[in-house]
This record gives C-alpha cells, sequence and structure tokens, in this order.
DNA sequence: ATACATGCAAATAGTTTGCAAGAAG
DNA sequence: CTTCTTGCAAACTATTTGCATGTAT
C-alpha cells in the first residue's frame, strides 16, 4: 500500500465527515468542501471517501436505494430509514452480539458481522402525519 | 393501475426466478431466459422483475455491493453474504420481531421493518482454507 | 380495436479510472 | 526528483426509459 501524502483536500473532506451528522452522500460531501476549494472534483472526493474508509476512519452505509452515505460514526451501531423523507437515523442495538450468535446457531459457516437496518416512520415525518388527520 | 396482461416471457421469467434457490441477478435472469427466448432484451427482464417484486411474487436484494439480486423467498428472513466467494445463503432468524422491539425501546419513531445481513465465511470457502493450511 | 408488452437503443445515476499537471516529502 | 494527489474527462456498471412494433384480450 502506498505511502500517505498530505493534503488539503483530504483535510477538509475528513473534517466536513466526521463534523457531519446525518449521514452525507458522496455529493453533499462534494457540495460542502466546494465553498472551500472551489475547483474540487468529485472524482477527488470519492477517492479520498474511499480512502478513509480503507483507513477506518468514517464509514460506508449503502442504502440499496440511491447513493451510498458516509458515516462519522465507525463504532458498531445500526440505521435506520425513513420511508417517507428517507432520513438515516442511528440506532445503538444493545446485543449486537446476540444476534450473531443467535443467527451462528442454525448456519453452517462463521459469522463475523451483520449490518442491520431498520424501515419505518421517523419522528419529524409522524408529526406531519398526525397533524393532517387532525386538521 | 394497468390491467395485467399475459406474455409468455414473464412467464417464464418468473418460472426461473422461482425455481432458482441461489439469489440470481438480473444478468442471470437474462442469460437464463435467453435459452428460451434468445431475443428477449435486458429491458424485459428488468421490467419484469420489478414487476414481480411489486406483485409480492419474489423479492428483491440490494447488496451494497455490485448488482442486486432476486429472490424467490418472500418470507421473512435474512441474508449472509460470504466476503470471500460473494455468494448468498438464507439463514433463518429466529426472533425477527425480537430485534425490532429491542430497537424500538430507545428510538423515537414508528420501525415497522428491519433487515439483517450477516457477512463471514461460508462453509465452502472454509473448507478450501483448511485444505490450504494442511497441505 | 385497444391497451399492455416487447426489443432495441439511448439515457440516466452513481462511481471509478487514465492521464497530464501540480504539490508534498 | 520522486511519489502521491489533483482536476478533468472519459469509461464503466447497473438500471431505467422512450418509442415503434408486436401480442393479448
Amino acid at each position: 500500500m502506498a505511502a500517505l501524502k498530505y493534503s488539503r483536500q483530504r483535510e477538509s473532506i475528513r473534517e466536513f465527515v466526521k463534523s457531519c451528522h446525518d449521514h452525507p452522500t458522496a455529493d453533499t460531501v462534494y457540495a460542502g468542501i466546494k465553498e472551500e476549494f472551489p475547483n474540487i472534483s468529485l472524482g477527488t472526493v470519492y477517492r479520498n471517501l474511499s480512502l478513509l474508509v480503507e483507513l477506518g476512519e468514517i464509514a460506508k452505509i449503502s442504502t440499496g436505494e440511491g447513493p451510498d452515505r458516509f458515516d462519522c460514526n465507525t463504532r458498531p451501531h445500526s440505521h435506520f430509514i425513513c420511508t417517507q423523507c428517507h432520513c438515516i437515523k442511528d440506532i445503538q442495538l444493545t446485543d449486537m452480539d446476540y444476534i450473531t450468535r443467535k443467527a451462528s446457531e442454525n448456519f453452517d459457516g462463521e459469522i463475523t458481522a451483520h449490518t442491520t437496518t431498520f424501515y419505518g416512520i421517523c419522528k419529524n415525518c409522524l408529526g406531519k402525519k398526525n397533524l393532517q388527520k387532525s386538521s
């Protein structure tokens, strides 16, 4: 693996994602960084995002619908995706390991990890729904 | 929603996926159907696959890596993806609901579903690994 | 006859890559 | 001065869509 060299763009991308708590897409990062580096290219953003993921500094979330998202939180946790507004929230599962152990019971192979994604309606959208009903 | 009309291509695609227990991609389905309908187009395959998903006859699996896959099993269950050979196996979780209930405890919003994907090494790849070690 | 389905090709979305020029060590 | 990084554009993968023609009802 090639030696890393400092770059102001990469530093800016790292800072942006690490301070961003709403799981931005590559495009969102691109737009954000553009304010500081108007000439930055989307390719550079993608290159650095995957680099940071490899380094374990940020995480990539594949939603299976639309573009991938990036997460400043690299500790094991789950995600909730609102089926209405498509926002993504973190969910801290208490028993991440329990699930893996349970699944291993009737499976021929070695399970090392799992990702759980929840779907439903977020607090915000629930509020709007009730508002409509009562009006 | 438009009324459905019979088509031999759709029937063939449905049969193919329903008899296929290894989670084929659209391309795999395309290749399979091509034997019976050499002129079928990929567009038709995609159109019918999403139609069948809408009808609830098959399910779509987004792996987050590579193309989507299709599943003849529409009952709630989880998937295991081998990080080595990328095969996908079904896993029957005993407590699908327990996980949802547990996650709901500390979450502001309504959770209606979840998908859990496990990662690790499949039985087959484990075998190959041990073979290498002992040789 | 009408409406849905097909094959084909072009379009799209998201992401990756090759390359010449620029910056870091 | 060598190696890594950038910006740009072109390429690529997976999927969707417009349209003229074909097929089911």
